[in-house]
DNA sequence: GGCCAGGTGAAAC
DNA sequence: GTTTCACATGGC
């Protein structure tokens, strides 16, 4: 089906941090998300991808309007223009929470490169789905999938000394210590208080989480990059938190993918 | 070849 | 509460 809108760029989204489960393949990419494996492609306004489940919609954040957050900030000061312009096509998916809270744990003090491939070795637990052009496509895999995943198991994903961290996280659903799923209605205080209390998952991670997997535009993840921004250009060292809930107050999380697609770019 | 990457846990103050 | 340090590993 074609989707039309003026503020959907694969290639931006793709390249934002936030999916590492899409793969560049002919003009476009190969999605895993839903149990399902997609190609989409970029449109002049809008992108088109083969398959006609409604999921999609909602996947791609479609109901929300991103032109109408970035009039909104509009003008208020040069470097956020800068960024909104070169990330017009940037948006926040609306992905499974527990492949998000895998991605992100692997995420910490580690590259996009890694962390990309790391997913992609883990991937090899899930149910094979489908084989495009002799590559092999999974889905993520359950945390059931994974019961008997060891820590060395992961260590040869790439982990690093994240392993023990993705095993903890596993034991702990598994044995409904937490459940993913469940905790979508918690307050935001609230889902983020109970991420913190797993291994792994930090300040920024948990921001990361709740963004990327909950739907809560509160969340603003500060990285190295993000940590950039507001010391060169907003003279802003410490109390961030304070800073950013003031100054960008609306929308948080969404002109934090803007700064850090941006910022990352330019290499600030 | 040292530094960096979408930082965190644990020990030490 | 905050400061400090170790941590796997591929890319540059």
């Amino acid at each position: 089906m074609i989707i039309k809108n003026r503020n959907l760029n694969l290639k931006q989204i793709a390249e934002s941090g936030q999916t590492f489960r899409w793969y560049p393949h002919s003009e476009g990419y190969v999605i895993v998300a839903n149990h399902e494996v997609i190609y989409a492609r970029q449109l002049e306004d809008g992108i088109e991808i083969d398959s006609e489940d409604p999921y999609w919609l909602d996947y791609f954040d479609l109901e929300r309007d991103y032109q109408d957050i970035i009039n909104h900030y509009k003008g208020k000061d040069v470097f956020l223009d800068e960024a909104m312009a070169y990330g017009w096509g940037v948006r926040i998916l609306k992905q499974d929470p527990f492949e998000i809270i895998v991605s992100f744990i692997i995420s910490a003090n580690n590259n996009i490169k890694r962390i990309t491939s790391a997913m992609e070795k883990i991937s090899h637990y899930g149910t094979y789905l489908k084989t495009i052009e002799g590559k092999d496509y999974y889905d993520f895999p359950s945390p059931e999938d994974l019961i008997q995943v060891t820590v060395d198991d992961y260590r040869l994903c790439g982990l690093g000394y994240r392993d023990k961290y993705l095993h903890q996280l596993i034991q702990d659903i598994t044995s409904g210590n937490i459940d993913p799923y469940a905790i979508k209605d918690l307050s935001d205080k609230e889902l983020k208080e109970t991420l913190l209390r797993l291994k792994g998952v930090g300040e920024k991670v948990a921001n990361c989480i709740v963004l990327f997997g909950y739907d809560r535009s509160d969340g603003f993840p500060i990285d190295t990059w993000i940590k950039k921004v507001l010391d060169k250009k907003y003279g802003v060292t410490k109390n961030e938190t304070d800073f950013i809930k003031n100054y960008f107050d609306y929308y948080p999380g969404i002109i934090q993918q803007y700064l850090f697609f941006y910022g990352r770019f330019i290499k600030i």
